[in-house]
Parts: structure tokens; C-alpha cells; sequence
DNA sequence: TACGTTTGCACAAATAGTTGCACAGGGTTT
DNA sequence: AAACCCTGTGCAACTATTTGTGCAAACGTA
């Protein structure tokens, strides 16, 4: 293997000049001959030599190296993050490291491990659900490696982040279906240690106060937000004495889960019971009727934490006090909320 | 930064013994005394020592870095690939880079740039969909680097590779669509040049030829397999003189397409027209009907393409003749293409 | 006490590349 | 002709870590 890549060195000896001379050429040095440097690029071509990264790397004292750590990427957001980081990093010459945590904190700490010693120049991370503490994050803070939070963020904590304003997703939804006609109007929750389902439980709540409507105990439904959960979630609604004429629910999973579930017991939406969701899946769009959700700006979050994290190396030394970086959610109306025929 | 970071170094002088001590210490070498090794541990976790890989790769010629390169990862597919391929590849130490051609020709050969010059032990590559040579892979295999592709292949190339029987998954489609009494079988196709897409047409083709079926040229649809596609390619279908009763597409993005269009114009599926599609997308058992479709193995075939990468290491210097990983897909079979009602 | 073995550690070389400094040689200036 | 500068290149040190070799000290045995 190094046996057959050409170093630095080998090409030095073919050509009878020093490997710095060498390492000048190549990188277009002022300082060097064109004669010798159309020398040098010539027999690198020839011999297919490849720049060894990691070694110039350790001298630099860089990587080139950007760590990414998320719950998962099966779904849709995260994919899509993911692609927006990418996009960013790449164009300013970084290359990413991708690791699970698989929902697992234990997995989550030896992931940080693993980055911080894979030389990584920053970190951007979605904490796992199962994530309460933050212990490990500190260590990465402490070798002054930038760390941008993004989507999920431990409360109450001094840190760079990218969020969506979930509140106001909560809210928007909530508002439209009161204003669709909707009286008695179910919340399916996530658990409300994550600031993204506090922050969706809350608009929910904030909107019904607004309109004067009461906030009913039996009316909350708190899971993990699957499909079989919503299918639970709208089997413990329709068994209520008085059920519910909507629900807002915090993930589309458990949405179309309720949606099963409601057509299954000869119901229909949004006749029935009107539903609304969160994420913006693909599926969204493709169940019958068409689920109503709000977009989380995956992409431009991606980006936008990869700026963050430009900014912070940037600013590196001077006191850069946490920036929270909050965008704004898009409510995308369709059939499973439109009880009036609003046209014209 | 640097400066705030303690290398294997700073350890030594601190505690008066030499660097090799040290190194060895930490890897817990059997020439090293306990106490020593104590010693080191507790400075290093007082100091909040972090191995440094880059220099630990450079030294022992390896990274420890796994380069996976596939078209996009917004999919279901991909996505699925990918985490299995980084299940496997952790298990065996290594850390994955993930990058995107976007199917792009010219982005695929920077990124292969990229992932040689980070020193990856091996890439994962599933071709661009506008990759039609092999030139920027040739490099890759100089480098004696092991190269293993999934999923998409150039055809009569010696490679190592993973791929999916699409052939099978076409045949037993339109197999299942001939049993459920279709006797006028359209197909939606994709990119001829792919092998994916041609095997899948493959398959069509075997199972009418076998059921002594007619190929008929009105009724295939070729298109890059979006649902909009679908949308024109259903519209296509239904102008005919005389229409199918049954679509195999080979992707589930089209067939939804087309089962939007078929009900805009008051048909139904599959009483009217039956469907089948390719690759078990979430949304295919969201939708109504149901869509049967193919499933692919997608985390089976990333890790059987880790797999074939380890051997591939293992096996390195004795000639390794290329190998070529078949996996049997699994036709679901839901709604959308059940015209008997099969019960007992 | 002499010899052999083991133990524990230090030294130095090696990995691939970058960079400050020095030096040679030529040309220009005074 | 001496002093000067500029250009192009080489030398050596440096990045963090690993590893083969070798040297002392300690220990056991004869």
C-alpha cells in the first residue's frame, strides 16, 4: 500500500531537487521556478501521486474535518439536514464525518469521542432522545473545538444552536384549526425534556388560551411519536365520553398513525376529526386526505449551523458570547385541516 | 488551539519519562509497569489528553476511514444504505465520509479527489446517474485502493460489488401482476444506461415472453422516475386506444405519481388498473391503496458491502478476483395490486 | 561473585508534509 | 570593484505518534 504511493519524497529523488522544493511546487508557491514546477507536476501526474491530507493536516495543525452527529438519519429531516451541512461544508473546503447516536446517549459519548480524536475542527450536533445531561459536551468545549447545537437543544443551556421556532409552529397550527371551525382540539406530544416538543406543546397552548378555550387534561396525549403511537393516541380520543374535533400533533408519524385509525373506525377527516402535523414529511402529500404540517427549513438549518461554525472559528479567541440562530416555521395547509370550503 | 490541546508530549514532560513511555503506556503495552501506567492515565484524564488519530494514521499508514460516495442522500434508499454500512463499519473501527455527487458526473470525480486525499482505506460507491465512464475509478484502483460499488454498477466492468437481483424484482412483479389476472402490463422505466432500471425492464420482459404475452412498444414509459413522471407517463397510458389494466414501475415515485393521476380521472386501483412499484419507499403503505412494491435490502446491502470491503483488505497482495454480492429482493404485496380477493 | 535473564524505560528513526532560515549565484547599483 | 539585492533552492526543524533496538538495573541461580 505505501509501497505503491508516491510521496512527497519519491517524487524529491526522481527529480533531484529537495522535498521542499518539492511541496512548494505543488502548492504554487511564488517562491519556486515555473520550469521546476511544470517539472514537479509532470512526474506527479506520471506517477499518480496524491496528496496525503492527514500529514499535512498534523503540521498545519487542521483537518479539514467538520464531526455531524444526529439521532438518526433514516428520516426525512435529518437526511436533509445532513444535505445542507454538506452543501456548506463542502464549498468551504471541509469534509464531514457522519456518526449515529441511534436515540442513545452511551452511543452519543463515544461517538464525541471518536470525532475529537478524529481531529475534527467542530462539531454540530442533534442531541439523542435519551440525552439529559451534558457532560460530554463539555469536554469538547474545553479543547475550544466550536460546537453548534441544531433542532434539539438541551433548555436553559449557554449555546450556539440552530432552531426553528417550534412555538410558533404549535401556535400556527393550533390557530388555523380554530379557525377552521375546531372547538375540542387534541395534542399528541413528544417527551418534554426536548425543547422541540415543549416549545410545539406550548404554541398549542398558547393558541387555545388566545381564543379563550379551555386546556382539558384528557385532551393531551404524550408518546414517542410513531405511527403505532398515534394509532393509541386517537384509539384513547375516540374513546372519550366527548371526543375531540381536531388534533394538532407533533410529528407526521403519528399523524398518519391517527389517520389509520380514525378511517379504520369509520371516520373521516377532515369531516370528522381535522388533523395536523409536524415535519413536512414526504407522505404528507401522498395520504388521503393530504396532511396538513409545517415545514422545518431542514436544509437552510443545516446551513445555517455550518455558518455558525464558520463564524465561531473566525471569531476563535476573541469572547464570542452564544449565538442562537431561530428560523421561521411554514405552515403548509392541505385537505386533513379544511373544514370550510374557503374559496374565492 | 494547539496550544490548548495535550499531546503525548506534554504528558512525557510532565512526568520526566520519554514519549515512547508514554504511547506505550497508553495502549496499555505489556513493557510498561502499572505504576507508570498509572501514573500516565491519571495525567492524561487530568489533562484532558486527546489521542490524536491523524498522527497515530500517519504513522501506522492507516485512518481508519471508510469514503462512501452515493448520489444523494434524501431518499429512503440511500439513506438505509448508509446506515448500514455505518453500523458495520464502526463495529470494525472504522469512521465513515460521506459524500454526494448529486448525480453529477464532475462532482463525483472531485469528490473522489477529496475522499483519496483524506487517505480513505476504501471507498463505497454507487454511481451518478450521469456517470458513463470509468476513467476517475481507474485512479482509485491504481491507488490500490479496495473499491466496492452497490447498488448502481456500469455493466461488463470487473468490480467487486453488491447489487440487488433487480432482474427478479421486475420478474416476480409482473409475475404476481399476470397471476392477479393482468393481461395488458404497461412499465415505467428509468435510465436504459443504469443497470438498475435495465435489469428491472429485464425482468418485465422475461415474465411476459414466459407467459406468452406480447411486448408492445405503447406501453412503455421511459422517464428519470419522478412522480410527476408518473403523473405524464399514467396521462400517456389512459389516452391509448386501448389502455392497461396493470403498471410495473420501476420506482415507487412514479407509481404514486401515476395512481394521483388514475384517480383525478375517476378510476381506481386495481379494480381499473392494477399497481406495482420498486423499492418499498415509507409512503407506499401510507397511500390508498397500499402500493406493493420491491423491497431492496437497503441496510443489508451496506453491510454486505463493508463486508466485501474487509475481505477485500484482508485478502490484499493475493490476487482477489473481483466479487459480485447478489441480494434477493422481497415483493410486498398490498393493495394496490390485489385483484383476486385470495382469501384461505 | 559471575553469569544469564528479565524488566522498565530511553533513544532514535520513521510516517508525509510544511516552513523559517540560510546560502549560492547572478544581476544591478554606486 | 565592492556592496547590495533578488531569485531559487536546500537544510533542518517541526507537527504527534509508533516501534525496533538497546541499555541499564534488578533478580535469580550456580
Amino acid at each position: 500500500m505505501a509501497r505503491t504511493r508516491a510521496s512527497i519524497t519519491d517524487l524529491a529523488q526522481q527529480l533531484g531537487v529537495s522535498v521542499s522544493t518539492v511541496s512548494r511546487a505543488l502548492s504554487d508557491h511564488p517562491g519556486i521556478s515555473d520550469s521546476t514546477k511544470k517539472r514537479v507536476w509532470k512526474l506527479a501526474k506520471e506517477l499518480h501521486y496524491q496528496p496525503n491530507h492527514l500529514a499535512a493536516g498534523l503540521r498545519k495543525g487542521r483537518s479539514n474535518l467538520l464531526g455531524v452527529l444526529v439521532p438518526h438519519i433514516d428520516g426525512h429531516f435529518f437526511t436533509l439536514v445532513v444535505k445542507g451541512i454538506e452543501t456548506i461544508a463542502s464549498k468551504a473546503g471541509y469534509n464531514i464525518m457522519i456518526c449515529q447516536s441511534n436515540e442513545d446517549v452511551t452511543h452519543e459519548r463515544k461517538n464525541i469521542e471518536t470525532l475529537l480524536s478524529a481531529q475534527v475542527e467542530g462539531i454540530l450536533v442533534s442531541m439523542s432522545r435519551t440525552t439529559r445531561d451534558f457532560k460530554h459536551f463539555e469536554k469538547v468545549r474545553k479543547q475550544e473545538i466550536p460546537l453548534v447545537f441544531f433542532d434539539r437543544v438541551l433548555d436553559g443551556l449557554d449555546v450556539n444552536a440552530v432552531v426553528l421556532d417550534d412555538r410558533e409552529g404549535g401556535y400556527q397550527s393550533t390557530k388555523h384549526l380554530i379557525a377552521q371551525g375546531c372547538r375540542r382540539i387534541a395534542h399528541f406530544g413528544g417527551p418534554q425534556h426536548l425543547n422541540i416538543y415543549k416549545n410545539r406543546r406550548q404554541g398549542y397552548v398558547d393558541a387555545l388560551l388566545e381564543a379563550g378555550m379551555p386546556i382539558e387534561e384528557e385532551l393531551f396525549f404524550y408518546c414517542d411519536m410513531t405511527l403505532e403511537d398515534g394509532i393509541a393516541g386517537m384509539q384513547q380520543m375516540l374513546a372519550l365520553p366527548h371526543p375531540p374535533d381536531a388534533i394538532f400533533s407533533a410529528s407526521d408519524f403519528s399523524v398518519v398513525g391517527a389517520l389509520q385509525e380514525l378511517k379504520r373506525q369509520g371516520f373521516r377527516s377532515p369531516q370528522d376529526i381535522a388533523l395536523a402535523g409536524f415535519s413536512n414529511e414526504t407522505f404528507t402529500s401522498l395520504t388521503e386526505p393530504m396532511l396538513t404540517s409545517v415545514d422545518q427549513r431542514c436544509e437552510q438549518m443545516g446551513q445555517s449551523a455550518v455558518r455558525l461554525f464558520l463564524e465561531m472559528l473566525e471569531e476563535r479567541g476573541s469572547i464570542f458570547s452564544p449565538r442562537r440562530i431561530v428560523l421561521q416555521p411554514d405552515l403548509l395547509i392541505r385537505t386533513s385541516s379544511q373544514r370550510l370550503t374557503t374559496k374565492g
